[in-house]
DNA sequence: CTGAAAGCGCTAACAT
DNA sequence: ATGTTAGCGCTTTCAG
């Protein structure tokens, strides 16, 4: 009676050995890859398990083992789709490789201190950075316990960190080698304010190219935030000007619409007639009909991976150097930099 | 020696104890509330774990305490941007209450038990479950372990599971109204093929009102899915139908960009001029001035604050009944339902 | 108010 | 191959 009043409650691996008549360790062991087992206790360890329903509580296994394999990812700014595309795959990524994701989401001006101890009170098994959240203090405190951890898109801390990261500058530069492509003259950038190190970089490959190619970069744009309004308020700023402009690179999607709605709602420009534009990510809405955006595309999936295959490598020998992937970046292009005519028969 | 070759690891409650001079038992009081320390123990406990950088490792806790404060949150489509704002704001209040959110993505057709698997090997203290995945499954072992349950916008299992949802009645009814207040004859909708419990409830409360207001349905044009590619696969269906249609009720702003869009490039139709359309959820996209769509609420921040309470009270009370909450519904009306002048006029 | 001791569910030497 | 034992880090009676 004593041990049966255990009614209704979640199984333990002492309920299944108990049923199973063995030892608490041959349940364990039948949990255990690569544990040696005979094969018939094995069995009925498992059947056990099965009428019990019982399943290995994973946390308990954590403290035992030292490694909860919970993964936090700290994310802001999911109202960007791209953001949120990148939340999903690096999810499914964690979870196929036995990992849990904890989403810890932020908002630029909140205080990182309070992320930190969420991890670390949960004995994180690494953690994933895809916020604009300076990471700084998120990097040295990880160090400080050894927690792996690993950037994405945000090189900043040098080369002291894992990172992965799509390429920056080919994005920069394809932009700027399409337009000269297809005969533009005068260029100007879109972006925001307050611009990042990924954003810099694409900018000054731009820059780069346009100088080397010869094309006259003739202004920079800018909105406050890098997302539809900014892309609104860089237009209104770029119509303001009246600076006579052949196309325009916009540092992500998300502006560059904002930028394009704006354009075409207070000006008689039309696109691509009067103006090129280009921007950088691909989401979804790029490819509606109404934007038609060509960008330079940035594989959510891949980074997703590398950045999983960056993790593994730091759990595997944390001593190792840090881990740093550059994930290809590839120009597709859509009606936004649809060529003149005669230039378009130049290229079949 | 024996015990200081602890060098560089984690510190534990024990260390505290031993740097402060106090009893194991001295530090965990300090760390729960309202137990009782003298407060000059406390001063000492806490000076130790600063200098040690000790924090509570919430695992071990809630190994002992039986709960661990992870909530699941079983998530798929996040491509929606309704969806990935839900999954945000959600994962805002989880963590602000406490919580931990461990994002569990599905598809449609996957494996839903190795869903349940995972969230019961970790133990979690609640599940809250917002995706197209049957839940009838989950909600069956989740109430077997005792693991509350919430559904956001998912209402099929009847009134036996916690669930939170947009008023899915008065959206169906505001828009069909509000065709009828604009002076529409001929309505139709659009939608996707298999259709889920809250898209039928839509669809239900706008047809009801429609026939007692006497607007004529003249179809229901679908797409595959309920997201952009849908929506233009609906307007396909309705520009090659050919029948004549004043107002168009679409089932989801997603899908509703992809009608808007393609009955644009693929038609003379002008929206408003020829054709009124009004959408459900208000995700930004709808906001933006190439679609500037009418559209029926759905407040992502008030359906996750009630998705919590329902949770909380579920924990505070597992055998009280469960509780259901409904999020009114609000009419946001733009540019797509632009009234013709005289009925304007009428308005003031 | 405080410390000792038992226990949460599991794993990992260590014997057998 | 299997059972015994000693933890993992913390909370919580129970005495004092």
């Amino acid at each position: 009676m004593n041990k049966d009043d255990r009614t209704n409650r979640v199984p333990t691996s002492d309920d299944v050995a108990e049923l199973a008549g063995v030892s608490r360790s041959a349940v364990s062991r039948t949990y255990t890859a690569g544990a040696s087992v005979a094969p018939a206790t094995r069995e009925k360890v498992l059947a056990a398990a099965k009428t019990l329903g019982y399943r290995v509580n994973f946390l308990a296994r954590g403290l035992s083992q030292q490694r909860t394999n919970l993964v936090a990812m700290v994310v802001s700014d999911m109202e960007n789709s791209m953001r949120a595309r990148l939340v999903e795959c690096m999810a499914r990524e964690l979870v196929a490789q036995g990992f849990r994701p904890m989403l810890l989401p932020t908002q630029p001006g909140e205080d990182v201190g309070h992320l930190i101890d969420m991890m670390l009170h949960y004995n994180v098994t690494g953690t994933i950075v895809t916020s604009d959240t300076p990471p700084a203090e998120i990097a040295q405190e990880c160090a400080a316990y050894g927690v792996p951890l690993v950037l994405i898109n945000k090189a900043e801390v040098g080369g002291s960190v894992a990172n992965v990261s799509m390429d920056t500058v080919a994005a920069g530069r394809l932009a700027a080698e399409e337009f000269f492509a297809i005969g533009c003259k005068r260029v100007a950038i879109a972006s925001q304010r307050r611009a990042s190190h990924t954003i810099s970089q694409r900018k000054a490959a731009f820059i780069t190219t346009c100088r080397g190619r010869g094309l006259e970069l003739v202004g920079d744009f800018q909105g406050a935030v890098q997302n539809y309004e900014g892309g609104v308020e860089a237009a209104q700023n770029f119509l303001m000007s009246g600076i006579d402009v052949d196309a325009v690179f916009c540092v992500n999607d998300l502006l560059a619409l904002g930028f394009l709605d704006e354009v075409r709602l207070r000006s008689s420009l039309t696109i691509p007639g009067n103006l090129r534009v280009i921007a950088c990510d691909d989401i979804a809405e790029a490819s509606w009909s109404s934007y038609d955006l060509t960008t330079v595309r940035q594989d959510p999936q891949a980074l997703a991976k590398a950045a999983l295959t960056a993790l593994l490598s730091c759990l595997d020998d944390p001593t190792k150097a840090q881990p740093h992937a550059i994930i290809a970046s590839e120009l597709i292009r859509r009606g936004s930099t649809a060529a003149p005519l005669h230039l378009q028969e130049n290229r079949l």
